[in-house]
DNA sequence: TTGACATATCGTGACATCACGATATATACT
DNA sequence: AGTATATATCGTGATGTCACGATATGTCAA
């Protein structure tokens, strides 16, 4: 009946609450959608707006958001900010919810 | 410069909102901490709260949290409350994270 | 039946998230 | 310089999340 059981480590908490923080970034299915099409090619603010159906200015904070988490970078170029995807971990973990759901990764 | 960008349709808009759901549910400390004591064995409430140093109650309500989502189920037995993983692919999401942080499905 | 234990639910206040309109910056074109 | 375009930031109000205390349900044991 009684197992040792400990709270949680210092340590222990901050790795969760890093993997939390992050989930709770991609927990939007607009951000998603962002990291859906930046997973297969590279676009701007505009172009992810339009696709998303928002308006450029709230697709310029979600990419500030998943740009905080370390999964996109900028690259400017003239008066255009194309987006890319740095985090290696991003595709599997997409490719994880496209399993569960009919979105992630459209693996064709 | 121009692309064919459609903004998401109905069936894809319902697909993003379950994923986003899902993974907002997955985005807190102890839920993930709670998801990963599961995946490697059953536990009560009682248990599990006290390993995340957290109030029976409010582990009780991650629970219920956790079960509207279909990740886990639980197994009334007297007067305890067993909680076990019924979703399949909690534990491959968890090992991405893992790969990510320090956590998720610690692989020995 | 009464009391003790395990779990669940409810109401509340603190705090975070979200999208919007307005505004700011930065670059290109003329 | 002056204007238009592309992004970014700021302030705000609506809505959602969280943990807490109090309370309710459900089960065993005496």
């Amino acid at each position: 009946m009684s197992r040792t059981i400990e709270p949680p480590t210092e340590q222990e908490m901050i790795a969760l609450e890093g993997a939390a923080d992050c989930l709770r970034t991609l927990a939007h299915p607009m951000r998603l959608r962002i990291l859906q099409m930046l997973l297969k090619d590279r676009f701007r603010v505009g172009e992810l707006a339009e696709a998303c159906g928002i308006a450029p200015h709230v697709a310029s904070e979600h990419l500030r958001l998943l740009q905080r988490c370390g999964f996109l970078k900028p690259l400017r170029e003239g008066r255009n900010t194309y987006y890319q995807v740095i985090d290696t971990h991003v595709e599997s973990l997409l490719a994880c919810l496209g399993q569960r759901f009919d979105c992630g990764c459209p693996t064709p």
